[in-house]
DNA sequence: TGAACGCTTCGGCGGGGACCGAAAGGTTGC
DNA sequence: GCAACCTTTCGGTCCCCGCCGAAGCGTTCA
C-alpha cells in the first residue's frame, strides 16, 4: 500500500467536487430546492425568492446551466429555468434527505405554520405527490398489496393491474425506474416516487382528485378525489386531513 | 406569487449548502472515494494519497468528521477515520455515479489499465460487491426470479428463502433498506446494495467465494467460489472473468 | 531517556468566487 | 418610436478557504 502511495487520481474526484459545488453556495442551494417544485421559474423570480440583485442571480443560473442541473427556455424577455431531468431532483432531495436530522426545531411564526401545514398535508416533490397525501397514498398501496416496501421497493404484479385497471397508464419504455422510495421531509418516511409516482400524480391532477393550492407546492384533496382514493385503495377521508 | 416572493428561506439551504460544500473540494472528495473502500485509513495514508501535506489533511479531516460524514477512531498515534455509516456512503455513490457521464474516454496507461481490469472484474462497493462480479450476482439473482428490477428494486419470497436457505443471515431489524440498487461506475448498470447486498459479501468473503486482491479493493473469485455461485445461481465461470 | 514518527495548531500567503451597481442588450406594449 | 421591463456583462471589492512550513504535542520503540 505504501508503494502505491503514488496511484494516479480517481479521475472522478475533480467532477465529483466540480457537482458538489454547484451546490455549496447558499443561493445556488436554495434555487435547487424552489426548483424542486417542478416547474419553471424566470431569472428574477429565483432573485427575488434568494434575496440577491438580479445580476448574481444571472451568475448562479449560468453556472447550475452549464453544470447540467438545470435546463433554460428562452421565452421573450423572460428566462425560464427547471430542473434539467428526475435524476437532478433525486438527486437534490438525496442530499437535502441527509440534512434535515441537524435541523431539528426552531421557532415558527404563524404564517409559517399554516403555510407548513398545508404543505405538510399535500404537496408536489418533484413530479410526484408528498407530504401526508403522498405517505397515505404508499401506505394504501403497500396494504393493498400493490407496492412491496419490506424486501426492497417495487410493485407487485397486482400493483401493475391496479395502475392499468385505474386507467393510470404507465410508461415503461424510458430508463427511469417505475419506482423508487423517495424521503418525505416532513413524514420521514418513504414514499412512492419514480414513473409510476408521476403518473399517479399526474392523474391526480387531471382527474381533479387534487387541486394545487394557488401557484404553491402545496395541493388539497377535492371531495371528488376523497371518493376515488376510498374506492380505488381504502382511504379513509381522514388520514387525508 | 410575487407578493409572496419575501417568504422566509427554507431552512434546509444553508445546511445542503453546507454538506455540499464538504463535498465541493478536490481533496476532500478524493478522500471520500477513497473511503468508498469501507476500510479505515489513517490520516497519513490520505495524505500522500491525495498528494497534500499532512498538516492540509489533517484540516479536512477535521472538517469532514465534524460534518458527520466520517467517523473516527484514535490507536497511538493513529488516527484512523472511515465514513460515518452506510448512508454516507450511498450518498457519495450517488454523487459519483452522476459525475460519470461527462467524464468519457481518455488516455490510459498501461498499468491503470491493469489495475482497472482487476477492478472491472471485481471489487467491493463500501460494504457489497460491485464490477463484473457484482453484476453478474445481481442479474443472476433476477434471471432466477428471485430478485425483482422490472417494477422496481426488491428481493421476491422466493429470493428470501434462497438466502436462508444459503445460510446467508439477513438482519431485517435495522432501518437500512433490504435491498437497494447501486449504479455500477463501470457497468453502468444496477447492482445490489442494502443489507442483502451486504450479507451477501460478506458471506461471499468469509466462505472464501472471493478474496481481496492484496490489500486493495479488488477480489477475485475463487476455484470454490465458481462452484458456488454455478450451484447457487446458476453463473456460468465465464461470466466472472 | 532519546530519537523517530504521526498528527495537530498556527501564521501567512494566494487564488477563487460571491456580491453589488452601473451600463447595455433585447423584448414587449403603448 | 419610446418607455418599461427582464436579463446580462463588466469592473471592482471583499471575504473565505485551501495550501504550506514551522513548531509543538503525544506515542512508540530502541
Amino acid at each position: 500500500m505504501l508503494g502505491s502511495m503514488t496511484r494516479p487520481k480517481d479521475p472522478v474526484g475533480p467532477g465529483l467536487a466540480a457537482l458538489a459545488g454547484l451546490m455549496a453556495d447558499e443561493t445556488r442551494a436554495g434555487f435547487l430546492l424552489a426548483l424542486l417544485d417542478g416547474r419553471a421559474w424566470t431569472a428574477g423570480e429565483l432573485a427575488r425568492y434568494a434575496g440577491v440583485a438580479p445580476s448574481t442571480a444571472s451568475e448562479h443560473l449560468g453556472k447550475l446551466v452549464t453544470g447540467g442541473l438545470l435546463t433554460e427556455e428562452r421565452q421573450g424577455r423572460h428566462r425560464y429555468v427547471r430542473l434539467a431531468d428526475a435524476r437532478v431532483a433525486q438527486l437534490v432531495e438525496d442530499l437535502a434527505a441527509h440534512v434535515r436530522p441537524p435541523a431539528a426545531e426552531r421557532p415558527r411564526t404563524l404564517r409559517e405554520s399554516s403555510a407548513g401545514s398545508a404543505m405538510a398535508r399535500g404537496r408536489t416533490c418533484y413530479d410526484h405527490l408528498a407530504g401526508r397525501l403522498g405517505i397515505a397514498l404508499t401506505d394504501a398501496l403497500t396494504g393493498q398489496g400493490l407496492l412491496r416496501q419490506d424486501t426492497g421497493f417495487a410493485l407487485t404484479d397486482a400493483g401493475l393491474r391496479w395502475f392499468d385497471s385505474a386507467g393510470i397508464g404507465l410508461d415503461r419504455t424510458g430508463r427511469r425506474p417505475l419506482t423508487r422510495a423517495c424521503l418525505d421531509w416532513t413524514e420521514r418516511r418513504p414514499h412512492l416516487a419514480g414513473t409510476a409516482g408521476a403518473a399517479l400524480c399526474r392523474h391526480a391532477l387531471d382527474a381533479q382528485w387534487c387541486v394545487r393550492i394557488g401557484s404553491e407546492r402545496a395541493v388539497k384533496v377535492t371531495s371528488e378525489g376523497e371518493r376515488a382514493f376510498a374506492e380505488l385503495l381504502g382511504i379513509e377521508p381522514t388520514a387525508l386531513h
